[in-house]
DNA sequence: GCCGTATGCTTACACCGTAAGTAGATCACG
DNA sequence: CGTGATCTACTTACGGTGTAAGCATACGGC
C-alpha cells in the first residue's frame, strides 16, 4: 500500500499553470489537471475551493513574478520597466491576462496590487493627481492588455501574427485592394516580415509614455 | 398546421446579439438561444455552422456598426473618431471584444477591415510609413479593447468599476496603507465617485494621440 | 402529382463543474 | 496500546455544454 506523494495546493497550482500554459485557459478542466497529477478530479477540491479559485491562485501566482519598479528611477523609466515586466511576464503565460479579462473574478491579489502600487507611485511622482493618475493607469494597463490580448487571442486588426505564411496569403487574397488601399498595403508589408509583438510594444509604449509626459507638464489632472 | 415564421441567419445572430448582450457570452448557449426563439438547439444548425460561427456572426454585425473616419479631417482627429467610435460600439456590445479576445478566430470579416482600413489611412496621412503604421495601429487597438475588456471583465487594477460601494469599501480595508500606499491612496479617490470610465478613455485615447504625434513628427517608422 | 431539398425535431455521446456520500489512512490523546 | 477525529481521495450522480446522426415534415419546381 504505498501511499502517494501529498498533494497541495502548490502543487496544483503549478500544475494547473503549466496544463493551461500548454492547452489554454479551455484545455484547463479539473477532470484533465487531475489526471495530469495521478488523481481524481473531486480530490482537488481539497485543495481548491472552486476552479475560480483555481483560476485566481494561478493568476496570483504569475504575478508575483512581476517586478515592481525601482523609485529612484525617473518615472517614465519606472513606468516602461513596470509595464514591460508586465508584459514580458504575462507573454510566458498568456491564460492570465485571458482569465482576467473572461472572469469577473479576482483583484484582490496581494502581488497583483504590489506591482500596482508601483506604478501609481510613479504617477504621483510625475505630478499626477488622483484623476490624472487614475486615467494615466487605465491606459498603462490598457495598452499591457489590449496588446497581449489581441495578439494572443487572434485579432489585430490581421491574421494572428502566429498565422502561417500561407494563410496570411489566403487572406489577403480575400480583400479588395481597390476597395481596402491602405490595409491591404499594411498587410502586404506584414507578410514580408518585420512584425516582432516584443519591439511592436515596446514602441507603443514608449508612444504613450511619451503622450503622458506631455499631458503631466500641461496640466495635473490628465 | 399554421407553419411558424420561418428562421433565417439574421433573426438567428440577432436574437444570439440580444442574448449575449443580457446574459454575457457564457450566457449564450446554443440551446438558450434556441429556447429564445422557441426553436430546437439542433435547428440553429441549418443557419449557422458552428457556435464559432455563430460569434463570428454578431462580431461581424456589431462591426458593422463602427463608422469609418472622414479622410478629409486631420488624421489626429480621424483617429480619435474612429477609435472613439469602436469604443461606444463595443460598450453597447461588451460581448464582442471578449469574444475576439477568447476566440482564436475571425479577423476575415468585411465590416472589421473595413474600420481598420480608415484607421491605416490616417495613419499614412500622419506620414508613418509601414512599419510605423503597424505599431501606431497596435497600440490604438490595444488600448481600445484593453480599456474595455479590463472595464468589462474586472480588473483595474481595482475592483470593477460596477462594483457596489460598499464592495470597495471591503476591498480597501483588505490592502495595508503601509505597504502599498500609493494604491491605497488611489482607490481612497476612486470611492468618492470621479470614476468615468467613457471620459477615462476619452482622456487615455488622447494622451496615445499626443504621443503619436510627437512620433510621427520625429520619425517615420514610428 | 411527385420528388429533391430544406427545415426542424429526437436521440445520443462525450465533455464540463461540482454536490453528496463513503472508505481508508494518519494523527492526537487517554 | 486503543480509539476517535480529521484529512484525503474515490465513487456516483445531476444538470449543463456543443454537436453528430437519423428521421419526419413541408415547400418549390417540374
Amino acid at each position: 500500500m504505498a501511499r502517494r506523494e501529498p498533494l497541495n495546493r502548490e502543487k496544483v497550482l503549478d500544475a494547473a499553470l503549466e496544463l493551461a500554459d500548454g492547452e489554454g485557459l479551455e484545455g484547463l478542466s479539473m477532470r484533465r489537471l487531475a489526471k495530469a497529477l495521478g488523481v481524481e478530479a473531486m480530490s482537488l477540491y481539497n485543495h481548491v475551493s472552486n476552479k475560480a479559485d483555481l483560476v485566481d491562485g494561478i493568476v496570483e501566482r504569475v504575478f508575483a513574478q512581476v517586478e515592481p519598479p525601482d523609485p529612484a528611477l525617473p518615472w517614465p523609466e519606472q513606468v516602461r520597466t513596470a509595464a514591460l515586466s508586465m508584459y514580458r511576464v504575462f507573454s510566458r503565460h498568456p491564460v492570465v491576462p485571458l482569465a482576467l479579462a473572461t472572469d469577473r473574478s479576482n483583484p484582490t491579489s496581494p502581488h497583483a496590487m504590489a506591482a500596482m502600487d508601483g506604478l501609481v507611485g510613479a504617477l504621483f511622482q510625475a505630478g499626477f493627481d488622483e484623476r490624472g493618475a487614475w486615467r494615466a493607469l487605465g491606459a498603462i494597463n490598457g495598452l499591457v492588455f489590449g496588446a497581449l490580448l489581441l495578439s494572443t487571442g487572434g485579432f489585430t486588426g490581421a491574421p494572428g501574427v502566429h498565422a502561417g505564411e500561407e494563410q496570411v496569403g489566403v487572406y489577403i487574397r480575400r480583400l479588395d485592394p481597390a476597395r481596402l488601399p491602405h490595409f491591404s498595403r499594411l498587410l502586404a508589408w506584414t507578410t514580408k516580415g518585420g512584425v516582432e509583438p516584443p519591439a511592436d510594444f515596446e514602441q507603443a509604449l514608449d508612444t504613450l509614455i511619451q503622450g503622458l509626459e506631455a499631458t503631466a507638464k500641461s496640466g495635473h489632472s490628465g
